[in-house]
DNA sequence: AAGCAATAGTTAAACGCTTAACTCTATACC
DNA sequence: GGTATAGAGTTAAGCGTTTAACTATTGCTT
């Protein structure tokens, strides 16, 4: 591979003149410039991205992180959607990206995560952060690396969704449709700051509509279909006389449609089944899903957006994203009974 | 950040010494070595992974490439299961994941991804394959880099599914169901080999069962879940006596399957309707979809034992892997008439 | 005509690691 | 007792960039 001392050799200059032109450093003439550019493209020189690095301490890499907690990472369709704006973003910029997935055991995160962040191979660090208990930014922020987080918390620069607001949403869609019979499939207790919020949310809505939140029927799920399904059947035994689940994700709610399917009972005309997210999968099922959008794409562009700026030594406020309700084929009023 | 040199003082030997000690080449008391891991440990070094790869040449770091084609990349879940064997693997090992999403304009490949192959960033690649026409290994084989294709052209190091088993399996399905007047939603031709196969598989598989594959209705769509629902609405309108729909992803599927519930067409009882791929949404649409299933998880597992076998020095065999009939709700035998 | 600033380019050190080549024991062998 | 030999460790030369510090030239003021 040829290397900057090749293209100065062959442009009879130094290398230090090739790497100033190369970067758009100032005060070069015209002539030099072409005769670098140019011996550049006849030897077809690309630049050592590990010397670069070495020397000047910039990667132009920067890591995606997040952690294996329970199925939710390669099997959440959110986490492609984010990355895709991420992705775009990047490559705009002519920066690469590295995925990291810390295994999280004991509350601490893996050694070689650890290794990575420590390694000075990372310019700056998005982490979609799952878990309050063990922040995989820790250890980034310690190495004074620039790092935001996706639902994070809102102490670090972070971007999330609103979703005390999509928490309203949905439930005033429901208090408005007339159900007051309402079922939730939740996940264990703050799993993350944003669950806490999106319960919040369905609360404040549920009081300001006249309805007892805390005594809804509720079931724990862990966010998959299969739970989904578990967690429907269980809510309907028990309580046979509920018009709608509410379910705090999609896949849950696809789980629950499997089981109102299996039951015969018909949706949405004898069961409103809402989700959350708004996967693309939602908008397929047969009855397609109401559901509230989390704007993936938008977050993981504004992500980026945001660590490029910190890159640039500039201080970005945290972003809200807000959030959309998506009426589809899954809820309609409560029937008569 | 503490360096080697640094260990090398606290621990009263060369950075040699250090060096050898951390990578483990022979000869070396065991006092050394200690007092070597001691002082790495109380003064919390961590190599410097530009220098090493500077160095030695070795970044420790692999490319999965998936080029953008179509809305095919970030939508397919697919992708995020070959992704997760690959990680786990990596991980396993030690080394880190490098996302890649070359843009492909006129035949050719963008810019940033011929750079960053050629950067020296790479150990090595795998790519995920989908367009013969612009190979993404090409640059990635000229510049000497280990590559493996996951459903690439068998002249490479390459596994991929056994998609004409894939369509023998779904075909065979069909006629023992008893079908005959089957509509294929298919994708354009030749998009990748991979759909080359299976339809050679499906068309063996008539011509085994008695049936004209050439005489049979079809349709285009281009992988999407809205191309399947228009697929479907082409075909049925033009062939209201077909008894099955047979598609090539489990996504153009599930836009059948809205569309058969838009018509009031009971699958299956009246409209079988089959995919291909076994997305996790496959599982839980209603009815379930009967699929054909990849194991990518299994394929993301073996392109990336044998990419590291690659960088042993080792020669692997190209591997296929095999494929599975998942028979679920949504096929059945044909209605009477 | 001297002084100064701006422009154009060079030299060489530094980044933190690996590794070939070397030195210096201590032991083994005949 | 002399010579291999294997073990333990060191020295120093890279790897391919960037960049601070420097030199040289030109043009502009006064």
């Amino acid at each position: 591979m040829p290397t900057l001392e090749d293209v100065a050799r062959r442009a009879g200059v130094s290398t230090a003149t090739v790497s100033k032109v190369l970067s758009n450093t100032p005060y070069f003439t015209e002539a030099t410039r072409n005769k670098v550019l140019l011996a550049v493209k006849e030897i077809g020189y690309v630049p050592n991205l590990a010397a670069r690095a070495l020397s000047s301490g910039k990667t132009q890499i920067i890591a995606v992180v997040f952690p294996y907690v329970y199925d939710a990472i390669f099997a959440d369709p959110r986490i492609l959607c984010v990355l895709e704006g991420i992705d775009a973003e990047c490559n705009l910029r002519g920066y690469n990206l590295l995925i990291s997935t810390p295994r999280l055991i004991e509350g601490s995160v893996d050694e070689n995560y650890l290794q990575l962040i420590q390694s000075g191979y990372l310019d700056g660090v998005i982490a979609l952060n799952h878990v309050p208990f063990a922040s995989v930014l820790d250890p980034v922020i310690k190495k004074g690396l620039p790092a935001v987080s996706i639902g994070g918390p809102p102490s670090a620069y972070s971007v999330s969704s609103d979703h005390h607001a999509g928490g309203v949403l949905i439930m005033e869609h429901l208090l408005e449709l007339g159900h007051r019979r309402i079922g939730i499939i939740t996940v264990p207790d703050s799993i993350n700051t944003g669950t806490e919020q999106l319960l919040q949310g369905i609360q404040d809505a549920a009081q300001a509509g006249g309805l007892d939140f805390n005594s809804l029927p509720k079931a724990v799920g862990d966010y998959s279909t299969a739970s989904g399904t578990d967690c429907a059947a269980q809510l309907l035994r028990q309580h046979p006389d509920l018009t709608a689940l509410l379910c705090l994700n999609d896949r849950m709610a696809m789980g629950a449609l499997q089981e109102a399917h299996r039951l015969g009972l018909r949706v949405p005309e004898q069961l409103t089944i809402t989700g959350y997210d708004d996967i693309p999968a939602a908008a397929t099922t047969v009855p397609p899903l109401t559901t509230i959008n989390q704007r993936s794409l938008t977050t993981g562009y504004e992500a980026s957006r945001m660590l490029f700026e910190l890159l640039n030594g500039q201080k970005p406020e945290s972003k809200i994203i807000p959030v959309e309700l998506v009426v589809r084929g899954s809820s309609a009023p409560p029937a008569r009974r």
